[in-house]
Parts: structure tokens; sequence; C-alpha cells
DNA sequence: CCATAACGCGGGTATATACCCCTATTGAAC
DNA sequence: GTTCAATAGGGGTATATACCCGCGTTATGG
């Protein structure tokens, strides 16, 4: 009758799991979330607000605010398009090559993880965020 | 060469199930993260902070702040033990009925979960907390 | 007993996240 | 063309989370 908490198991895993990443990206002075967003903008090359939102699933307001954040670490500026509504995001030099010195982390991590969950779990991974 | 970034699978489904979570026990005000230190203080009769911190698995200072939510929505109630230090962590009345009428909405929702995905993950999901 | 170590917790700071509402701008319909 | 709807974003508020530091309290060693 006490199933585990699905929810709180994910939630366990996804804390969890950050702070592995964080360390490893922390060495470069980044978080995950970060890292997310740099890859998002480097892949795209300039992406708006609601654009970079909707690539990550994410709420606009928190993109806007997570933007400044790295707008205040130098990493991402605003560059103005035609439209006066929207305002692009991009890259700036310390963002790429931020970005650049932060995958070898990344995939440390990745790696970290590899090594501790068993194929069918990573696999059981991927196909759940597409259930959900 | 593009392996999925784990993590980033993790935090998804972990903010997809959330919300999930959290749309039903709004019914009754709450959230999924408070729901979850009513239950353990619900469980233990009385818990220090350090203790629903080691319990959940969480910072000190988060349970800390998160407590302080909890008692400002009159849910929990500190008393003092003997420990000049420490002061326990107890539910309310209001506590007591806000946790049980929760207590279907939670149900809904892993009944949402269950529905939506296969046993398999669902063990997956179980084991995964014990690998990381 | 007293000095010191260990513990418990609050507060400061930072980030991540979401909801709402408001404003400005643009596009569309007539 | 002018009105009106749709879009983009900012700001307010709330929560969740973590790290560090400092302060008070208790326990421990001598």
């Amino acid at each position: 009758m006490d199933s585990p908490c699905y929810c709180d198991l994910l939630r366990t895993a996804a804390r969890k799991t950050t702070a592995i990443y964080d360390r490893h990206l922390a060495e470069v002075g980044l978080t995950l979330a970060q890292y997310k967003l740099l890859k998002k903008i480097e892949r795209a090359g300039e992406l708006s607000i609601s654009e970079l939102a909707a690539a990550c699933d994410l709420d606009r307001s928190t993109i806007g605010r997570n933007a400044q954040v790295l707008e205040k670490h130098d990493l991402v500026a605003e560059c103005s398009c035609g439209d006066g509504r929207r305002s692009m995001l991009k890259l700036t030099e310390t963002g790429r090559q931020r970005f650049a010195a932060a995958a070898p982390h990344w995939r440390a991590a990745q790696a970290e993880i590899e090594a501790v969950l068993a194929p069918d779990q990573i696999v059981a991974l991927t196909t759940l965020s597409d259930a959900l």
C-alpha cells in the first residue's frame, strides 16, 4: 500500500544528478542549467527568449531570468532584430570559450553517470521524458 | 556522439512530474515538496530540522526555509525539547487535516503516472534513486 | 569545573523555477 | 488606415534548493 512517490524518486534523482554535473562544471564556473542554455544558443546561433523557452521546455520568465544571469557573467549578449518586441540572445566570445571549456567536464559527468547506471536504466531514462 | 544529457532528461522528467503532482495537490493548497515534508513529520510525530533534512536527503538550510513556509501556513509548529539548540517540528491540527485531505489527490497523481509509464519504467524509476 | 570541540540552526547570497499581470510592439481584419 | 488581437518580454511574488558563515548551546576531556 505504500508505493513510493514516483515524483519524489525523480526529484531526488534529478537533484543528485544535477549535483554531480554541477560539481564537474564548477571547474569552469558553470552550472548544468547554464551549460544547457549555452548549448542551445550555440547550436542555434541566435534565439529569442521565447524560442529558447520552447527549446528548453521551460517557462519564458524562467529563461528571462536565467538569461540575465548569463548576461551578468558576460556569457551571453542581447542583439536586436527587426522586431522591436524581441531581442535575440547570442553567445559572447567569452561565452563561446566558456562553453568549449565546459564540454570535457560535461562529458566527464556523463561518463560518471554511465558508470553508475545499468544500460537498461539509461534506456529507461531516455524513454522517460518522451512518456511524460 | 551526441548522447543525450542524462541530467537534463532527469531534470525535465522531474519538472514535468512535479507539475502533475502540484496540479493535483493544488486543490488542497499544497505542493508536492510540502506534502512530502508533512508526510515525514506525520510519520515521525516529531522531527528536528536536521533529522528532517537527513530523512529527505536535503540540505538543512533548505528544510529550514521550507519549514518556515509550512509554519507560515500554520501547518507545522515548533515545540522545544530539552536541547536548547534544537526545536522539534510537529503537525498542527490544521496540518493533520490538510495532510489527510491531500492523500487522495496524491494517490490520483500516482495513478496518473502509472497510467502513463510502462511497468518496467516504474521499476527503473525505483532502482534509479538507489543507484545514485 | 572549565576550555574546547561538536552540534543545531538562522541568515546571507545565488540560482532555478513557475505563475500572474502589465506594457509595448506588431500583425491582421475590416 | 484604424482598431483589435496576438505576440514578446519585464517585473512581482512564491517556492525550492544549495553553499557558506556565524552564533549560541551542549557535550567532552582534562
